[in-house]
DNA sequence: ACCTGAACACCGTTCAAGT
DNA sequence: ACCTGAACACCGTTCAAGT
């Protein structure tokens, strides 16, 4: 149940390949990614599943058109603050830019793992790499440290971490004492680690860890350490 | 259609979850993720689809087991290989589990995004996590630092690099003169990176890149970056 | 040119029934 | 206890038909 309307009170304007992308993002802002179906996107937009294919060659298509609609959104709000003071350097230019785009990405929790599973880059990814590799260029990086660089921020260059464990509180929570106590002596290490983290950040989204702190950590070590290679002129 | 006989000769073995991952891991390995259903599954063992969910709960908690048996793979390589001379160091033994679990993802290659939608952690990868975490502390990490770590390797600890660009040699090929023209003149960076880039590296997966040379590239950056922090004591 | 309705070949999963 | 067959409520997509 999305909030809005399923049928649209207008007299019906034109479907859009725009309209379409528009629609299923925030279908899946609302209900997640599995809410996007054909069938879904189509009744939201008072219309039937069929038409969609007029403007959009599959589901894949689809996809590939959210992502590059999110990735829009990120150059967006980079072109309105891109022009401030004071960020000179190519590290706080990068910087700069990769906590945008997690901004958005917050806002759009299903387009990292959408993002992952694209088999093609969007016209709009494009332009983006291209202007994170011009900034690592013009602040005196070789191309072949640009490309090592490319790929060792990976994801982080679009604003999210592959958080390998998320685990769930709840799921925790239920399994309670006789579990904690195996743990205890199988899993020394981990329960040294939780029982000094987990009084440490209150502002965590899972109850263990702080999300931004650890992105601004991870993106923080690398920067440096490339920063380091360049002086050595690698 | 996988090599084998979808039909068993045997007088029927009893159905058993191990049985099952395995039946649905080879189906992967051949086929891909998305032949990886209940039914075809079944069909590879001779059964009903229905049989399956007396032994898993669902679809999701047959996933779970897939990447828990994946992990059990890299327990059993590293079991093997862990006693080795001269890995003594908390870098070089990192080094050498992060290498053994891209190997086994290597052949595996559907895992990692199998891996990257789990909500929970199998079992396996608890222990493995928590071999990873008791070499860092043993190498005089506090828990800060080690969990600042574990976020900041992210999947690299699991052998795989999320790599968000991959290009098909294909696709590019058939979009030729005019459309690398647009390139040259809108794209300089890139395409000033894919001159230099392409004719280096020969052993190439996609035409463009080495993985693995770029997994290394990111991993030692990485370790690198923490040892100097381990070193100032933070 | 754009939209539709019925239909096809799939899914995961439930349920009552078999042995 | 373990396995089955039919059925339910979904999918993405095709095709021929409407306007």
């Amino acid at each position: 149940m999305v909030t809005k309307a399923e049928r649209e009170p207008q007299p019906r304007l034109p479907l859009t390949r725009r309209r379409i992308l528009g629609a299923a993002i925030e279908l899946a802002d609302a209900e997640g990614i599995a809410a996007v179906t054909m069938r879904r996107v189509a009744r939201q937009l008072g219309v039937e599943a069929m038409s969609l294919y007029h403007h959009v060659a599959n589901k894949e298509d689809l996809l590939d058109g959210m992502v590059d609609e999110i990735v829009r959104k990120i150059e967006d709000e980079l072109g309105v603050f891109t022009v401030e003071k004071g960020t000179t350097g190519w590290q706080q230019k990068l910087r700069h830019m990769m906590l945008t785009a997690r901004r958005v990405m917050l806002r759009h929790p299903w387009a990292p793992a959408v993002i992952e599973t694209r088999t093609k880059m969007p016209p709009s990814l494009i332009r983006y790499f291209e202007t994170i590799l011009g900034t690592m260029i013009e602040g005196g990086f070789s191309y072949d440290l640009a490309h090592h660089a490319m790929h060792t921020l990976g994801s982080r260059a679009l604003g999210f971490n592959q958080e390998l464990f998320v685990p769930d509180t709840s799921a925790e929570e239920q399994e309670s004492n006789e579990m904690f106590a195996a743990m205890m002596a199988e899993l020394p290490y981990m329960v040294g680690m939780l029982s000094e983290i987990s009084h440490d950040s209150p502002d965590s989204t899972l109850g263990w860890c702080d999300d931004q702190t650890e992105f601004e950590f991870g993106i923080d070590l690398i920067l440096d350490g490339l920063e380091r290679l360049r002086d050595q002129g690698t």
